[in-house]
DNA sequence: TTGTAGGCGTTATCAA
DNA sequence: TTGATAACGCCTACAA
């Protein structure tokens, strides 16, 4: 691949000249700009960003360590961190981290070694203690998870969306409502739980009832059966799933043995994606805006690279309770 | 951020002697090695890939162009080849063309100036001599469409998996298959179109009835209710979709106008995304493996890269009818 | 076993 | 208006 010198050569000038011309900076003579111009077409010079970021200390890099991008939830939230980032020129560098901290902490430290000027972390799942030894001065965002003692964040509240879900259960007239939590190594899945058991109290219908599961549908779906072989008055009228997988495992469970959905269960999930509406019967569940949690997140980090300060933002978006068929008693 | 030369001046040995340690290759006494580790971990040092970069050439890092990776049928692929790259230590740069051929170009060349080894280029939409001109000697691999001239290619026969699909359902017993196709400028659309038109052709029932759309859920809806609106014998009884998603909204419009998907009208769709399993009915289609397309893809890269060979590899993978509820008639 | 020096492809600072 | 030249952070001969 040519460079600098090679065109310099060619056009027979300087390294210096055809530099001024790359970054149309400095005077340089129109004639000679077209000679170095042609001389760089006629070699297919790109310039080398790695070299330059070398000298400028910039790399127009950032990293994006999400747990999974085929989960259905994330792919919102990556596409608003790329479109973002590329409206300013950046590029993201993907990683999955699967929600395990070792492999979370592998990419951190390979995002350093590439001197990512930030990196918006979804979903994390380190102590943040951990997580700021290794991440060192490199700016971040977090996503879905307030951090306390650095970084911005962005997320939604999760206790007061599960609060919400599990409120609207009681009020469309379910009784006995119960919850299939997420794992609880993760945070997200916590909040939910107390907004569930928050709700349940206030009701206090009957005690909080919950199975621990993984956020998966085949989790959901194995839950849900377990829970709907009780019988007597112990058996819940309603499931609220920690999110829209393990919700649709529960429509699935469902339909295996029988019972319909939203009348002899009322079903309610969180996160909102796209399948969601697709299901049958349609299922009720807390929406996050992803893209624009995405999209907002990747900003506050290339405003925080451009102008470092010594504020730290935090912001909760708004979800919303998306009122679908699984809890309708009649339809 | 520390240097080399910090750690060296720390150590009180030369930059040298720190690099034999970082690359763990030379002699270096144990003892130096040892004060060496101590004064990079003092100083929180981290080696500069990008520095390495330059003078390696190395750096470990590909790009990935997919049109979107909010359309679930790409997070898979996108996963795969993640996967496949960390295992070998190799970053992705994830970019999202939109299926738009400046988009693609400008990514292309951002990745070159950012000196990536090779992309994984999924669903390509520009001209083949284009791409060629801007991907320059940078090795490729192409996901979901045959490069005639250079790269590797991996895709499914999306003819075929068309002629498939359409012959299950006139193999059910549907008499009138109607086609809502992608958008013409895809390419992948345009074979399932020519799969199912041969279908239509070898069954003989009726001329080939094809309504263009988008790939989009509305898109799909909204060509259904169109299909659906004629009267009498021109009324099909089936529709193959281009692709899942579409489907989706066949079936939306089957609960809009009140008739019974699978029953009333038959429907397949294409890719095999995760929700197609959670539709009312449940949505037959033709599954295209994109986790293991895309660790293909991948992994011929790298290969590539590693191994910059001659020999040009094409691979077709196999597709899956998933017969489901949506081409049962009784259910 | 360790150090010196040149170079990787650019940019930036000075002179000319 | 142009050209040397010294960085940038690291690696790799080559010497010592």
């Amino acid at each position: 691949m040519a460079t600098i010198k090679d065109v310099a050569r060619l056009a027979g000038v300087s390294v210096s000249t055809v530099s001024r011309v790359i970054n149309d900076n400095g005077y340089v003579n129109a004639e000679t700009r077209k000679n170095v111009i042609n001389a760089m077409e006629n070699l297919g010079f790109r310039p080398s960003n790695i070299a330059r970021g070398l000298v400028s200390g910039k790399t127009y890099t950032i990293g994006l360590v999400i747990p999974d991008i085929s989960n259905p939830f994330f792919p919102d939230i990556a596409r608003g961190v790329e479109d973002e980032a590329i409206a300013n020129n950046y590029n993201v560098i993907l990683c999955n981290s699967d929600w395990k901290v070792e492999r979370e902490t592998m990419y951190l430290s390979l995002l350093i070694e590439k001197r990512c000027e930030g990196v918006v972390l979804v979903g994390s799942h380190s102590e943040e203690s951990d997580l700021l030894k290794v991440i060192g001065k490199m700016p971040f965002v977090s996503v879905d998870r307030e951090m306390v003692h650095a970084g911005h964040s962005v997320w939604v509240d999760n206790e007061f969306g599960a609060y919400t879900a599990t409120k609207h259960l009681y009020e469309e007239g379910y009784k006995r409502v119960v919850h299939i939590s997420g794992p609880p190594s993760v945070r997200s899945a916590n909040a939910r739980l107390s907004g569930y058991k928050k709700a349940v109290r206030e009701f206090n219908y009957h005690e909080p009832q919950i199975i621990e599961s993984d956020f998966r549908t085949s989790g959901g779906y194995e839950s849900a059966l377990k829970v709907l072989e009780q019988q007597g008055d112990s058996r819940p009228d309603a499931i609220f799933a920690g999110n829209d997988l393990m919700a649709i495992g529960v429509i699935q469970a469902c339909e295996k043995i029988g019972i319909k959905g939203g009348v002899d269960l009322g079903i309610v999930g969180f996160d909102g994606i796209g399948s969601s509406a697709y299901t049958s019967p349609s299922l009720t569940t807390i929406f996050q805006p992803g893209y624009e949690m995405g999209r907002r997140a990747c900003h506050l980090l290339l405003d925080e690279i451009v102008n470092p300060g010594k504020r730290r933002i935090k912001e909760v978006f708004n979800f919303e309770l998306l009122v679908r068929a699984s809890t309708k008693w009649i339809k």
